[in-house]
DNA sequence: GTTGCAAGTTGCAACTAGAAACTTATAATT
DNA sequence: AATTATAAGTTTCTAGTTGCAACTTGCAAC
């Protein structure tokens, strides 16, 4: 019931801190697969996960707090709890994918399953990339850290020549 | 020492299971980030994250095991370990930032910094998203999940229409 | 060769995760 | 209506993890 295990929040002045805050315990991002996945309640993601039952009601709890999943017991069968993402939860796709990606890539090595598709022409989607304004992807030597006081907006082309010249 | 935890890994089937066994500790991801803003150091790390010893150096010892940071005593002190990113750990960039981008817009409210810029025009980059292969940013209502083996590679525009006519 | 410092260890208290049995509310069967 | 079944949790108890503070170790400076 108490939580005296100091929040990361404060520590890194950081949103990443926050992000992790919400989903950074074990077991948060296997369950908000699930429901990307098709899971909705509480007996398949304990019978896919293979979680402790009573993990796995903190995890729904805090989710549901945290206003990740929606909870709303169904109204044909009441005993049934529907987990729903909630348009904040289906947010993190990026980051379940990126994640996801850097696994194949450097740990599994080999492509997961489900495969997620553009539902226009059933394509596979491109690689999560960091890129430029104008799209070009970035490497990571190409990169920089600034203060964000310093960065001067560019705006349209026009107006960043105006500028520039003035 | 011991390691009775159950692995994730096997459970989902799914390399963000892969993933999060590598990063899915507290602590680890922070300890990151603190990397890709420049520290190298264990007391350096230690504090500014205000993580204790013991944990800092599990965690640090870790990620080294994982290949994600390098362990390097100096060569003109060597009482100073040097921690690097390896290309391992810089590759997991886009990960961190989509969770941090999504802590902005969800939790903390207010754009974290430093800011990541395009070294070539000192531009912050693009927002994460999922992209088509075209390079179109999908919406979650565009998307869709199929097994591997049911997608049919489309190939090169030209090649693609020739086949979609045969 | 004593003092200082970076990078860890160790010991202990508080907390968190996990397995299995138990509860509660609803629904289906007899 | 009473019994049995099922979904979603609680409770209990053990084992493992986190965190703080004090201690060690290896190198460097004076």
């Amino acid at each position: 019931m108490t939580k005296l295990r100091e929040p990361l929040e404060e520590i890194a002045g950081c949103s990443l801190s926050a992000a992790l805050e919400v989903m950074g315990e074990r077991w948060s991002f296997l369950i908000l697969r699930a429901s990307f996945n098709g899971l909705h309640h509480f007996e398949e993601f304990q019978a896919t996960l293979g979680i402790a039952r009573n993990i796995l009601a903190n995890r729904l709890g805090r989710l549901v707090q945290h206003g990740i999943l929606a909870r709303t017991p169904m109204p044909d069968d009441r005993r049934k709890i529907e987990y729903r993402l909630t348009q904040k939860g289906s947010e993190l796709l990026p980051s379940m994918l990126a994640l996801r990606q850097w696994g194949e890539k450097w740990e599994s090595g080999f492509p997961s399953t489900p495969v997620l598709v553009d539902s226009r022409d059933n394509q596979p989607i491109r690689r999560i990339a960091i890129q430029a304004h104008d799209g070009r992807v970035l490497p990571y030597e190409e990169l920089m850290w600034m203060h964000a006081e310093d960065v001067k907006p560019l705006g349209q082309t026009t107006v960043q020549l105006i500028s520039e010249a003035a």
